[in-house]
DNA sequence: GGAAACGTTAGC
DNA sequence: GCTAACGTTTCC
């Protein structure tokens, strides 16, 4: 059957073609003619643009003004030459335009006027990814041939008689061009971390078809099996492994292939070991099958390498069977609620989809994969094993001891929730990495428990450790479509097998979550859809703890964007700086932010994103952290567009804030104490520039800190004498004061101070140099 | 190969 | 006719 477009199409097909060939600038070399006919023109249909659904989140949103393509926007005060879309607004479902018509019967869809879903898909319009044909499959009169469905984009097939014809749409550029702008952007943006991906010789496997309802309500699944095996290496510039202190605790991991996904299943039963669990699994089990969530429990189990510190599996078979481990549980796929919640089909990465059967469908078949995606994995998976193997041995396990948890007094969520977030901050942990008088930034990384600063090693080496790097390119910038969170509500009850709902509505199960550790949920998030929704909710997820992971990749931040934490701990990682800008411009909630152990060119993120809650900045022994620095991060936005009036401080709201191990002076401290009013926990330990004056300055007439303090950390300040705490003696809030470890500090000052106090406020000796307040 | 530019489409 | 932005080309 001869299919074509509309006669227009075809006009203006020509039409422009003349006129991109007249006003192309430069004909490219190296092409047959000046006009370069698109690739998938080579087949029987010009293809249609879409144009965004305006029923997902990220059509619902409005422009961030943050993203590279909003600052190129005129009304943002850019140019305008971009014209690219928000990349918070990239449709994740992006529809065929109303002017859409079956190039059989000229007519538009109909599947809003059917009831059944036969009909609805038989009167619907459809795409054809290899002709680009839109036609009602209705009208095709090929009566044993399938079109197979394709689950990325709404109203998108192969259409049978391609599909009879065994043609392959499947060429990269072909994919590419049929994804849409959801995936457009990830590939469009400047230094993306979403880049996409190579592509790899494809393979023609769409045996495993499955059937699929048109019912565009349903949200399409998807692996992104790209990403199963990414891992980025632990390579110092010179290409030479980086020694850690963890090396030698090290678990062998090993990469699963693609063997890792039949693994799944039987991973998941050994996880349900607990009896009621078991059970339950079983019970729900046929939820999986009818409820299609396969990929989404799974791709978003993968997504995120969240670890908990009092979860440690030490044994190597629990290493192994841990789907968390980040170097086995790597990602396999792209993970959003907007699964749930999309209206229509969702987003995809380059990885095809996974569906259980759904019902009867006519003609349509569904594919099971993306059959590119799964060679492509293996390549990958081939690739990075060996670049992996290289480093492994310098990959750090995560074996640090549970810590108390931080005082978040902003913290709306009960601190039970957090049991699997462990807490960095306690300085002592770092306390050792810095000679007291010098700039050694020696033992900086992994400390295996805290220490004290008597067991500060001064003898440590001179050279300094490489700082954390971002992960290669072709291992970070994979390209991942970020959702956001969903609209819909989580439903209310498990659905069973028999039809029936669980009797333990929601909120129940969500208190049995909240005593499950990140991992323990991770594994939950596999059992079915309705767990995956539940498990995922932010309450718990408000501590993130990525504290010394050793590659944050763009699955895990999503992961991140996904769950919403008010607290994330990014300390010790190597993120990047368009990593940290990009997460903390769609964190709008966050209030605490650890960053300890980073590099400055990654935290400088904070001078250009936004972060209005922010409440605990952890930034202490950030690499280049200095007062040049702290100007930067503390000063008022340079890049003020039309709308955005506010001058104040980025970080003014900031109450907790953590500067140990810096080379900061009485410079920063002035701007501190100007632009942070709130400060109420001040951390100076190891700051070998802060002296006397110092604490002057912060506790001077006319400062906010004199009377927003609280709480300061001066131990290890060792050129703070006993003269500061005349200075303190001026703080109207001052609860605690730690001059341990401080050399010119003496116990009899402190005893002098405590008296002198007493008529007033009543403080004690807590430790030696360790001042707080009794009541 | 990634980023930028821009012609052109789609919606209003 | 205007704006938004998709998809392709060109630049670097």
């Amino acid at each position: 059957m001869a299919l074509s477009l509309s006669g227009d199409d075809e006009e203006y097909e020509s039409e422009s073609e003349q006129r991109a060939a007249v006003n192309r600038p430069k004909p490219k070399m190296g092409t047959t003619s000046g006009v370069k006919l698109p690739s998938n023109r080579s087949s029987s249909g010009a293809r249609r643009r879409r144009t965004r659904c305006r029923k997902c989140e990220a059509c619902l949103r409005t422009e961030c003004g943050e993203c590279h393509f909003c600052k190129d926007m005129k009304k943002f005060g850019g140019p305008g030459r971009m014209k690219q879309s928000c990349i918070m607004r990239q449709c994740i479902a992006p529809v065929l335009p109303h002017t859409a018509v079956c190039v059989v019967c000229k007519e538009a869809g109909k599947e809003d006027t059917l009831e059944s879903d036969e009909d609805k898909f038989n009167f619907m319009l459809m795409e054809c990814s290899i002709c680009n044909e839109i036609v009602h499959p209705n009208c095709l009169k090929v009566s044993d041939a399938s079109g197979v469905v394709n689950d990325e984009l709404p109203n998108c097939w192969e259409c049978p008689k391609c599909n009879h014809a065994g043609k392959s749409g499947k060429s990269p550029l072909v994919l590419k061009q049929k994804r849409g702008p959801g995936f457009k952007y990830a590939s469009n943006l400047p230094g993306s971390l979403l880049r996409e991906q190579k592509p790899v010789k494809e393979e023609g496997d769409i045996s495993a078809v499955t059937k699929r309802r048109p019912d565009r309500e349903e949200t399409p699944r998807f692996r992104a099996e790209e990403a199963l095996h990414r891992q980025p290496p632990l390579l110092s510039p010179s290409g030479q492994p980086r020694p850690r202190p963890e090396d030698k605790l090290r678990k062998k991991r090993k990469l699963f292939d693609d063997e890792d996904e039949e693994d799944l299943s039987m991973r998941k039963k050994e996880k349900m070991d607990d009896s009621y669990f078991s059970k339950l699994a079983s019970q729900i089990k046929t939820e999986r099958e009818d409820e299609d969530v396969y990929g989404e429990d799974d791709e978003d189990e993968k997504e995120l390498h969240f670890r908990s510190s009092v979860d440690r599996r030490d044994t190597e078979e629990d290493f192994k069977n841990d789907p968390l481990n980040p170097s086995i549980r790597t990602p396999v796929g792209d993970s959003d609620q907007s699964y749930c919640s999309s209206p229509q089909a969702g987003p995809s990465s380059e990885g095809g989809s996974e569906t259980q059967e759904r019902g009867p469908r006519p003609k349509a078949r569904r594919k099971r994969h993306l059959p590119n995606n799964r060679e492509l994995s293996r390549e990958l998976s081939k690739a990075l094993n060996q670049e992996i193997q290289k480093t492994e041995d310098c990959l750090a396990i995560e074996n640090r001891q549970p810590l108390k948890a931080e005082p978040e007094t902003e913290n709306e969520e009960p601190r039970r929730l957090f049991r699997n977030g462990n807490e960095l901050g306690d300085q002592r942990t770092h306390l050792k990495a810095k000679e007291m008088n010098g700039t050694n930034w020696e033992l900086r990384h992994f400390y295996q428990s805290p220490i004290t600063p008597l067991g500060f090693n001064r003898s440590a080496p001179t050279t300094r450790p490489v700082p954390p790097r971002s992960p290669p390119k072709c291992v970070q910038m994979e390209r991942h479509v970020i959702r956001p969170p969903p609209i819909s509500p989580p439903p209310d009850r498990l659905p069973l097998k028999d039809g029936k709902a669980h009797v333990l509505q929601r909120e129940v199960w969500m208190k049995i979550f909240s005593y499950l550790s990140h991992p323990e949920l991770c594994v939950c998030m596999r059992v079915c859809k309705t767990w995956n929704r539940w498990c995922c909710d932010k309450r718990l997820w408000t501590k993130i703890d990525l504290n010394r992971c050793t590659s944050i990749t763009p699955l895990m931040l999503s992961g991140i964007i996904r769950r919403q934490p008010v607290c994330l701990d990014l300390s010790w990682t190597n993120i990047s700086k368009k990593q940290l800008s990009w997460l903390i411009n769609r964190l709008p909630g966050l209030r605490v932010l650890k960053l300890s152990g980073c590099s400055w060119a990654a935290v400088s993120a904070l001078c250009t994103s936004s972060c209005p809650l922010l409440r605990t900045l952890d930034v202490q022994w950030v690499e280049g952290l200095k007062d040049a620095q702290m100007r930067d991060l503390l000063s008022p936005p340079t890049d003020n567009r039309p709308g955005q009036l506010d001058n104040r401080c980025k970080l003014r709201n900031v109450e907790d804030l953590r500067l140990a191990g810096l080379d900061i002076t009485d410079t920063s401290l002035r701007l501190i104490s100007r632009q942070m009013p709130l400060l109420s926990r001040l951390d100076l330990s190891y700051c070998n520039h802060i002296n006397d004056q110092s604490v002057n300055l912060l506790t001077a007439k006319g400062t906010t800190t004199r009377d927003s303090l609280t709480d300061i950390n001066l131990s290890v300040c060792n050129r703070v004498t006993d003269y500061s705490l005349n200075f303190f003696k001026r703080c109207g809030s001052i609860c605690q004061i730690d001059l341990r470890y401080c050399k010119q500090v003496t116990k009899t000052g402190c005893e002098r101070f405590i008296a002198e106090m007493s008529v007033s406020v009543p403080f004690k000796l807590k430790e030696d140099k360790l001042l707080q307040k009794t009541s």
